[in-house]
DNA sequence: TAAAGTTGTGTCAAAGTTGTGTCATGCCGC
DNA sequence: GCGGCATGACACAACTTTGACACAACTTTA
């Protein structure tokens, strides 16, 4: 899993960022100075900073500058808009701005673009405790391969993309089987019920009765 | 739910947008010139602006260009209805733009079209304290999910967006059912018994003796 | 080519939904 | 206030949908 540093004072807003880059599947960590945030990076090995301009201790830009020759990617958090900061922040080598606030769709989707542009971009999707490595067609549950045909993956992926959003069952088949729904067999039925015992995911499925299925988060 | 920032000198027309978005189920937040808006935007996360472009302090184009960057939609309200003032607007980055005076049938229609436009088209709907997820088909009255059929949710989905408004029997029928409506049988109420029963909404929707059903706020 | 694995389909039972009928109650015009 | 009609309350049976499972056709692998 990759692994992302956070480098903001504000603690509020290092928790929000923190939390969804988790739930998008990284793993991250915090620091709330720039004199925290050098220890880290000192120590850790992290795939992408994430760092915030005005810091106690030390400001982000020194940091860059310290964090540059590791080739690691940084993006900066930069709370005012004004252009001189921006060019500053990318002249000095930051790999992308974003300017507070922010919304967290922008946010994901520069992380991703940078990874990209490293090449460390890791296709993977998660929900609970199963990953799903796209590249690779495998997927884990607490780090033990479960192997899974290839209907039933395409199916997986397509529920755990579309989780908590009830699929309808001709919709749903559609998309895995790439071609019309007729309903006359049960054939969709079947591979849920395969998915969810290979899986244990009898909780999550939900059936949603005479539309189709849910994958629900919820519970 | 989704927030709206009304950037308007006008406390009048302010308020009267801020209770009609309400109503229609936004979180709404009002600013009464540039500068408080500048400072809302900086620390709110809104989903759309609806700038007024007159303002003391700083003027609704300033503002614009402040806006903008952050990805947030913005339609601007404007008295004046030239056609230099609404180009200049559009031109400078506004989603859209409404000539006030204006129906709030029509901000309402603006502000849903702008937001789909931006993948952010309420997929929820609220009405007292239950909340209706429209993608995930899923009903929770005080954060517990209450099960709803196929046909109940329907019909519910169809009063909540009609709250308020008698809605005829057969109209009712025709849009829930899909097929004409004649009237002979006790389907419709059977229905509507159900759905108050699990709702516990005896006291909201109403009859409307010999016209058909009403789901009402006002108690 | 045999063996192993995958996938679609059928059957049966179980579970859930939905329309309808009946009777009681309430509403409204007269 | 009364008669007639509309709706509430409720029970029930017909019907549909899904789960569980077995199996055969088919595909891939060794």
């Amino acid at each position: 899993m990759l692994k992302i540093l956070v480098v903001e004072d504000e603690q509020a807003i290092a928790n929000l960022i923190k939390i969804n880059l988790n739930d998008a599947g990284y793993a991250c960590v915090c620091a709330f100075d720039g004199k925290q945030g050098a220890d880290l990076i000192e120590n850790g090995e992290f795939d992408l900073v994430l760092l915030d301009i005005l810091l106690p201790e030390i400001d982000g830009y020194e940091l860059l500058e310290y964090i540059k020759p590791l080739g690691t990617p940084v993006i900066f958090l930069t709370a005012k808009g004004t252009v001189n900061d921006r060019i500053k922040g990318l002249r000095l080598g930051a790999d992308d701005y974003l300017v507070k606030p922010f919304q967290i769709g922008e946010l994901l989707a520069r992380v991703e673009a940078v990874l990209r542009r490293y090449g460390k971009a890791e296709k993977q999707l998660f929900f609970k405790e199963v990953s799903i490595n796209l590249d690779a067609r495998q997927v884990t549950k607490n780090r033990k391969v479960i192997d899974l045909t290839v209907k039933e993956f395409d199916l997986l992926v397509e529920l755990v993309r579309n989780k908590n959003v009830a699929l309808y069952r001709d919709r749903l088949y559609e998309r895995v089987w790439n071609e019309p729904f007729t309903g006359e067999t049960r054939t969709l039925d079947s591979h849920i019920q395969r998915l969810r015992k290979k899986l244990g995911w009898e909780e999550y499925i939900k059936t949603v009765f005479r539309i189709g299925y849910r994958l629900e988060d919820s519970i």
